[in-house]
DNA sequence: TACTTATTGAGAATAATCCTTATTAAGGGA
DNA sequence: TCCCTTAATAAGGATTATTCTCAATAAGTA
């Protein structure tokens, strides 16, 4: 969880004799000046980089947000519309959690920071090499509570 | 987060204008009577049922497991294999959370009433009828740690 | 018992993601 | 600085989980 630059990034990758491509590099500067609380699809991403006039192909799109997922640096979101959401993986007092509504999908971003810690807490415990740790609620919104519409 | 039987699933079905069809009363009992930890994917239960010579079509199998998981009955786990498993949904003090191996899925589970706590205090606050609450943490596990291949 | 309509089963359709392959280019060493 | 090795990219095809469609069936209710 911790904040990446283009050269600690580069250092990363050329440790395990990976590379720094200017497609990594442009990704990962996308993700940190999203506003906070945004997040991208693998399909957001392709779309906003064609828009800016700077293509990479769906291919390494996703096999970067991949990468960057399993090196930490981004989240992967499961917000229960049928895709991942990606988006930066920051420490407190930026990181967050999602209560989600599973009939319109409306979430909610809510911060705690004792479950950072409990997840700190248990993956050391184990042994384990913490990465990420979210909290996921899924619930019905006020709105869809009153509404009679089928689950 | 309610312990069913048929006869309560069929009240809460009914009172909604819905049925209680022998098959959602088979896939009730299935993870009723899964150990405790185990979660099946949706073929899984296919094959599963399919060995106990008691099949049921895929397509029914999707549409009961979201429908449980949207009453709250199951919970929907994505645990990194590229598809979703369930369980039954069940409170404190069976009530727990994952630990996961990004690289080889390997899954711990762990206890901690504090976050369900949380999950039920947060939904509360802003008004959202609680389903089911879970902690996710991706992390790697000590032997993928130790060894050298890639991601 | 009959009627309405929710539900099932079968297979087709969809959509997200991954894989294959030729081509390109990053990084390390001479 | 220039090569050389090989990781990474682009493009499109392949895969796989999940959803949809529709005719046939059966649950719940009057």
């Amino acid at each position: 969880m911790a904040v990446y630059t283009s050269t600690s990034l580069k250092a990363e990758l050329n440790e395990r004799g990976w590379r720094l491509t200017p497609q990594r590099e442009t990704i990962l500067q996308i993700f940190q000046n999203l506003p906070e609380g945004n997040h991208l699809s693998a399909e957001d991403l392709y779309n906003l980089l064609q828009g800016q006039g700077q293509p990479i192909s769906l291919s390494t799109i996703y096999r970067t947000l991949k990468l960057m997922a399993r090196m930490g640096i981004l989240r992967e979101l499961e917000l229960a519309e049928g895709h991942k959401h990606y988006e930066i993986n920051q420490p407190a007092p930026h990181h967050h959690h999602h209560l989600i509504c599973v009939r319109c999908n409306k979430t909610i971003e809510f911060k705690n920071d004792s479950i950072l810690k409990t997840g700190t807490k248990t993956a050391q415990k184990e042994g384990y090499h913490l990465l990420d740790c979210q909290m996921i609620i899924h619930a019905i919104c006020p709105t869809c509570q009153r509404s009679l519409l089928p689950i």
